[in-house]
DNA sequence: CTGAAAGCGCTTACAG
DNA sequence: CTGAAAGCGCTTACAG
């Protein structure tokens, strides 16, 4: 294994004092422009890359921590994808943390708290924000939240725009002409779901419509959720039963599709459909799922480059949060091209 | 911020040196029984944790890197589901590198080489193992491939049965009562289209059949290769125009579904479709699509646990090679439950 | 089995 | 602007 060089080695190549290659390094020392130039340069003559470790242990970890809940979702790694590529073109690394929504965030907290592993954290949050990450901030770590649940807390975030989301696709089916427009939601608990029902609530009221608590279904379990819709939407007599439904995520979505197939409700002649996430499958289902698309992507890199920012300047820059706009992707559950 | 505890702290309070208190958290030297035992019920009294950063100059890392390319394809989370659970349970970390095919893994294989920052790697190879990883296995650094493409290179690794998957897919065909079955294929220069093709042929000649050429698709497309196929399909003479088409990957096989639908062939009663992957949109795709499924959360379990045990035993076992098996899964695209 | 001491590779006051 | 020196928190021969 070829003998790993130190600064020392870079030192005596350059013929300066390892304290001026660590300053180079570190560059937040005045060097004169020219022997940082010299020094940078033998650097780079031999591959000189400086322990990570041996820097961290004194300086500040080259690692940015990425806590994540479950990785089986597939929006996620649009998240991570955009977060990586953001991060890959800076000097840190990425640590990831995958955590057990069971366990919660608490030990994993704990363990770079005390071991000041990362410099900075990205934190996906599932839960309601442990007071322990709010410490770790306040103590100066830098922390950003991609709070895709909405959970609101004092600290720099990005998220998305969930009223606006749902504003978008209750309005498009609106304008299909549909008066009766069910509600299919996720766990109540959850803000980014009272968020779209207010968006929801929002569209009718400005058609002049009230919300119709028949038509208003909520559940813990997605896959599920939306068979249990359809199964309780037949009952109903023909003049409540609704035209159309929205349901706040994909995966209720195909629950619609899959319990609608089984009565025999044609999607969208009988009954139109309009979801939320816009996952990997939406775009492969019969029919296609009209959705709206939350731009995790997009968060991931924002929430980087923010993190990135506060961890350059030392100066703590006050609780940004930024919310990113969603975007309507109209396919062919919704039946767009037909007239209503 | 809480004054983190040092060792010194742990051993002022045990009543024993530091030498002591490093040597009950490395475990590699001999300590009495009874003061190890005190000594670790005051570290947890204290929550101690060590820091890292300082094991890792003179000790070892405690960081498993883990290189993969795109995230954005949802099986390569599956991979991480799985690899991270292993690894959680271990004192090791993860660090996660993602790797832009474009550029290719060296940048970051002399990075890792160059810092010593991981002890162990963790590599989903998306392109001919580099020499630089052999080098780097070969002096030393414990390396796990997950192989899902088939290269072969003599390091361990976890893969899975690409022959044995297309094997069961075409047999299941057959035993439908197919005889002409078309094969699409991705880029022929990966393996394990290779070996899948392989499979293709084996189960057909030991049901005495040939393939046809005039019946083999390959392209570097994914997307666009299902819809190619159908092209061609439809201006086939009846006489040689497949019956059922097994498409090596459910991407491949989404083309066929669209493609088939706007020519009015109907899946599975016109064609029946069986295919590889079994991403999650498999399942949703109408007609559900009958898959091979690859056990990508196992692999990724299993891979992890072999480097762990690469990284236990100072002894460098040699070249371990486990393949998988994988699991044919039948949903609706073969028509299983029609008469053919 | 256990301490005192030297050292890992870097950073950072302290002088100059 | 730059060196010599002390120090970060841990590990590991070296004695005993």
């Amino acid at each position: 294994m070829t003998k790993k060089l130190t600064i020392y080695d870079i030192a005596r190549l350059a013929g300066v004092s390892k304290s001026t290659v660590s300053r180079v390094l570190t560059n937040n020392a005045s060097v004169d422009p020219a022997t940082a130039q010299h020094v940078r340069q033998v650097m780079e003559e031999h591959d000189f890359v400086p322990n990570f470790h041996a820097s961290a242990i004194k300086g500040k970890s080259p690692f940015i921590g990425v806590i994540v809940p479950v990785l089986s979702w597939d929006l996620m790694s649009d998240l991570l994808l955009g977060l990586s590529r953001a991060i890959e073109a800076s000097p840190f690394e990425i640590v990831l943390f995958t955590c057990n929504p069971a366990k919660g965030y608490r030990d994993i907290l704990d363990r770079i708290l005390a071991t000041r592993m990362t410099a900075g954290l990205l934190v996906v949050p599932f839960a309601p924000v442990p007071t322990e990450l709010i410490t770790l901030y306040q103590d100066g770590m830098p922390v950003v939240l991609i709070d895709i649940v909405s959970w609101r807390v004092d600290l720099p975030s990005v998220s998305d725009d969930n009223v606006g989301g749902a504003l978008a696709a209750v309005n498009h089916l609106l304008q299909l002409g549909h008066r009766r427009i069910a509600y299919v939601q996720g766990p109540a608990e959850l803000p980014c779901y009272q968020e779209r029902y207010q968006g929801y609530c929002m569209a009718l009221r400005n058609a002049g419509l009230e919300p119709d608590s028949r038509l208003f279904f909520s559940g813990h379990d997605l896959d599920f959720n939306g068979q249990a819709a359809i199964e309780e939407i037949v009952k109903l007599p023909p003049s409540v039963r609704p035209t159309a439904i929205f349901t706040t995520s994909d995966m209720s979505a195909c629950g619609v599709l899959t319990s609608s197939e089984e009565h025999g409700i044609h999607v969208p002649k009988d009954l139109a459909l309009v979801s939320y996430n816009d996952m990997h499958l939406a775009a492969h289902t019969r029919p296609a799922l009209t959705t709206v698309r939350q731009p995790f992507q997009d968060m991931g890199r924002r929430a980087a480059e923010m993190l990135l920012s506060l961890l350059n300047t030392s100066d703590s820059i006050h609780s940004l949060n930024i919310e990113l706009p969603t975007q309507l992707i109209i396919r062919d559950s919704c039946g767009s091209s037909l007239t209503v």
